[in-house]
DNA sequence: TGTCCACGTCT
DNA sequence: AAGACGTGGAC
């Protein structure tokens, strides 16, 4: 096939959208958006980058941020682990770089957080060094343009589809080339089987246009079905604030706040007030108020949420929980987007 | 409603 | 190699 990169840039260079990661592409920049970016769309991604620099400017202020601010900032981003891996490699950065992201792509490879992608994006964006950068945009497209049926979630499939994106890049303009790739994605060769094939640089070269099988393109492997997960939450207030305590440092929703909980378990209201006196907690007389079912479904579990409200007098938190005020609430536990239906009593 | 996006990285 | 790990919006 010949070289797509005259096409493809000439492409870019009249219609890349206006990013501040890409305006003003320092390392720092870069890094910060590419890691929001996984798995993450860019409408969504904005706001939080605009707010995450403003409190974080540089790679110092990241590596002494307090764990809590941290978790703040990303609260409702999800793959918690994303920051505080970016906080880790921060640190060492710091450390091992003097607060610098050094300009080689094995040594971003090193870093934690940092996976084949980004560290080819950072390279190549940043510092201009000749490396492939390939998400799930340049996967989309490159199976198209060569109309290859190759499963993209297969490492050697990953792998082949890689070394055919190097044959085509001008290693003056890697970082560009790579940036049209992805844009090409997101803009034109779009997924859903519907692409604007009408509007690409490409059209004329893509054997999958040519063969017709664009909409089967590309091919994935099945989804396995979610585990489903009953889930009993109580919303205790009293007058010092509602009930919260800290989830664990590793596994789901890592080291995220949340009100009085019980995974794997659907309790009656009943059950729900013995397990509360067996914390220690007195609740009074008054009769608890059932909350509304509601679903949040991460990608592997769902989790089907049920549980009572109710008030009690002041009185000390059982270990291991704190009372939050609203406010706390609203500004210093990070809250996961799993309870988003019950955060309008909270906050 | 359910599926897809969403390879991204770590384990 | 395969499973863990969030969220929200498009369709």
């Amino acid at each position: 096939m010949e070289n797509i990169s005259p096409a493809l840039l000439e492409w870019f260079y009249k219609n890349r959208r206006s990013l501040p990661f890409r305006e003003d592409p320092t390392p720092y920049h870069v890094w910060l958006s590419e890691v929001m970016l996984q798995q993450t769309r860019v409408s969504a991604v904005l706001p939080y980058y605009y707010r995450f620099l403003e409190a974080l400017p540089d790679i110092p202020a990241l590596a002494a941020c307090e764990e809590e601010k941290l978790h703040k900032l990303w609260e409702g981003l999800g793959y918690y682990s994303r920051v505080r891996n970016l906080q880790k490699a921060a640190k060492l950065v710091c450390a091992q770089y003097g607060g610098q992201l050094p300009a080689d792509y094995a040594a971003l490879l090193a870093l934690p957080g940092i996976g084949e992608y980004t560290a080819g994006a950072i390279a190549s964006i940043s510092f201009g060094l000749p490396v492939p950068a390939v998400d799930g945009n340049v996967l989309r497209v490159f199976s198209r343009l060569y109309n290859d049926p190759g499963v993209i979630t297969e490492p050697a499939v990953k792998k082949a589809f890689t070394a055919r994106v190097m044959e085509h890049q001008p290693p003056e303009k890697a970082g560009d080339y790579n940036q049209a790739l992805m844009e090409l994605g997101a803009l034109v060769c779009v997924p859903n089987g519907a692409p604007l094939c009408g509007q690409c640089p490409l059209a004329e070269v893509c054997r999958a246009r040519a063969a017709g099988t664009t909409a089967q393109l590309p091919q994935k492997a099945k989804p396995k079905p979610r585990k489903i997960v009953p889930v009993t939450l109580a919303l205790v207030e009293s007058p010092a604030g509602f009930l919260v305590q800290q989830r664990p440092q590793k596994g789901l929703l890592a080291g995220l706040w949340q009100p009085v909980l019980w995974e794997d378990e659907h309790l009656l209201q009943a059950e729900v007030l013995a397990r509360l006196t067996a914390l220690g907690l007195d609740t009074g007389t008054a009769a608890p108020a059932a909350l509304p079912a509601a679903k949040h479904i991460f990608t592997h579990i769902e989790w089907l949420m049920s549980g009572v409200q109710l008030r009690v007098a002041a009185q000390s938190a059982p270990a291991g929980y704190v009372w939050a005020s609203r406010e706390q609430l609203r500004t210093a536990y990070a809250l996961p987007g799993a309870f988003r239906a019950y955060k309008p009593l909270l906050l």
